[in-house]
Formats: structure tokens, sequence, C-alpha cells
DNA sequence: CACCATGTTCCTTG
DNA sequence: CCAAGGAACATGGT
């Protein structure tokens, strides 16, 4: 359940569920999982500490935690890869086919789930000095910005996925950031001009924004009976009805018309990935 | 059977 | 060293 937004809405779910909990028992079901990939070390670490504070940094979650008595605080990351899944289910009900790792936590377990196996849960934080900035925080000026695309001359869809530019936009956000700028993903990174660094900076702050809105504001079944909680960047979310599948403007709407021209939305293929945009309002 | 999929990392080639 | 492209990871949906 990747990408910026769907990650700060679950953090912002499981920070209240969590936030006081302790680990009572730590089940590795798959080792792939978890780095360190030694079940033993990982489960050492992490039984017997107390959830302080859950967060996020780009599509990773934070788990602050803290064992009794020990003055410093210690940090998991959390990365859903494409299929994962974080939730708070009730002790006894029966686990789901591709849960990963299960935290015992006395009258309910906190379970990552993922089907593909791509996701996971580390102690080691390295990953985080090479993010770059928020794209919602300070540091993301159009100066840095324009600066750091100007060394390439791959299309900046490409760019817009490369985490050390800015961190959290994954394949959706980034067609849907360029639709609302009206700039063409096949443009050189280093080619666009000061005004369309600024321009495509706002689309995807305000893009990025409207989708934290949406998924915090739409029902969301956060109990895992389905595999529909959570999930609101794309496909089908419970309860959430038509409103729901209007939401994108030109992802996965190949051949459907532009909501703003009525010209036939394209896809094509950068960097083996599917990128989607309208050939009128984001011209070469 | 085919092709597609929200992400990251590693390998190769230039 | 860097840029760019492709495969790999593993499973499920259509």
């Amino acid at each position: 359940m990747p990408e910026l937004p769907e990650v700060e809405v679950l953090s912002r779910h499981l920070d209240p569920a969590l936030i006081g909990r302790t680990i009572r028992r730590v089940e590795v079901r798959r080792r792939k999982s978890v780095r360190p990939d030694s079940a033993t070390r990982f489960a050492a670490v992490l039984k017997g500490a107390r959830i302080e504070r859950v967060s996020r940094r780009a599509k990773y979650l934070v788990f602050q935690l803290r064992r009794h008595g020990e003055p410093e605080s210690f940090q998991m990351l959390g990365h859903l890869g494409m299929t994962g899944r974080m939730y708070v289910q009730p002790v006894g009900r029966s686990l789901a086919k591709h849960a990963a790792v299960v935290f015992a936590l006395g009258d309910s377990d906190f379970v990552f789930e993922d089907p593909r196996y791509f996701g996971r849960l580390s102690l080691e934080l390295a990953a985080l000095d090479e993010l770059g900035p928020e794209p919602l925080g300070a540091e993301f000026t159009a100066g840095r910005f324009g600066r750091d695309l100007g060394r390439f001359r791959q299309a900046i869809k490409v760019k817009l996925l490369d985490q050390s530019l800015v961190a959290g936009i994954g394949n959706i956000y980034a067609s849907e950031a360029l639709f609302h700028a009206g700039i063409s993903p096949r443009r050189p990174a280093m080619k666009l001009h000061d005004d369309e660094v600024s321009c495509l900076r706002r689309a995807i702050r305000t893009v990025l924004r409207e989708a934290i809105r949406f998924g915090s504001t739409v029902p969301l079944n956060w109990a895992a009976e389905d595999a529909s909680d959570g999930l609101f960047y794309y496909g089908r979310a419970a309860d959430a009805g038509d409103y729901y599948v209007e939401r994108l403007d030109v992802y996965d709407r190949a051949g459907q018309p532009c909501r703003r021209c009525g010209a036939a939305i394209r896809r094509i293929v950068q960097a083996a990935r599917s990128t989607f945009f309208c050939p009128v309002c984001q011209p070469r």
C-alpha cells in the first residue's frame, strides 16, 4: 500500500492504536521480511519493547521504541513494498496467508502482511540517509529542486521516482503531479525552466496533500477483514463508492478522455514503468 | 497461457 | 565516479 499519502494515513492510524503498547512476543514467519535477517536477533531486540510513537519518513513507517528501564529509545523502520499492509487484530483471529511478522501485544496482535514479500521491517536505519527532502516539508524548495533536476538529462517522470531527489513520490502520484503541472513526462529533467520547476513543485505538494486529505476523510476498513483496508490510492476500496474511482486524473486511465480537454489519455513505458499523461494538456 | 501491478536494489553497459 | 536500462524479487488479478 505504498506512496507517501497512503503511508502517512496508515501512520496516523497506527500511532494511537499502538502507542504505549508493549511487544510481548515476536513471530517472524518470513525471514526475508526482516532485517537483520536472523529472526532470532530481530525478535530478541524487539521483545519487551514499548511502542512510543509511529511516524513517517518518505514511504517508511518509523516506530520509536523503548525497552523497560532504558534511557535510550531506538527505531524500527517499516516499508510496505508493493503489497504490504499493517494492522491490529484481536488475538485468536486466523492469520492472513501471507502474514510475514506478528507482534503479540496481549489482547491483540500487530500484523505485517505482505503477499509479494517486497516489504521489510528493519532495525537498520541507513536507508534514511539516502533520502531527499520531504515534499511537504520546508527543505523542498523550488531552488533546490531545480538545481537537483539540472544534473540529469533523463525524463522528468523517471526522476520524480528518484527518492534521493524528493522522497515519497511513487508511480501513481508522479503521473498525477505532471498532469497537474501540465508538463510532459518525457521532458528531460535538466530542460525544465524555472517557472516549470516551481509549478511542478506546487503540483507535487497539492496532489500529495489532497490524497492525504482524501485518505483521512473516506471511510477505510482498518479491520483487515478483507483486502481493502487502508487502500485508497487506486482500485476499489470498501465503502468508498464512485467518489473513489473518480479521484485520479490520468493514472490507469489510458484511452479514457482527459478530464480537462477530452483528449484520450495515453500510456507509455519509461524505465520499465507505466506513465499516463494527456498529450494535449502536457505537450512536449 | 499472456500481461499487468503502488517499490527497491543489483548488475551491466556505456 | 556517473547515467541509464534491464532483470530480479514473489504473488495475485484480469
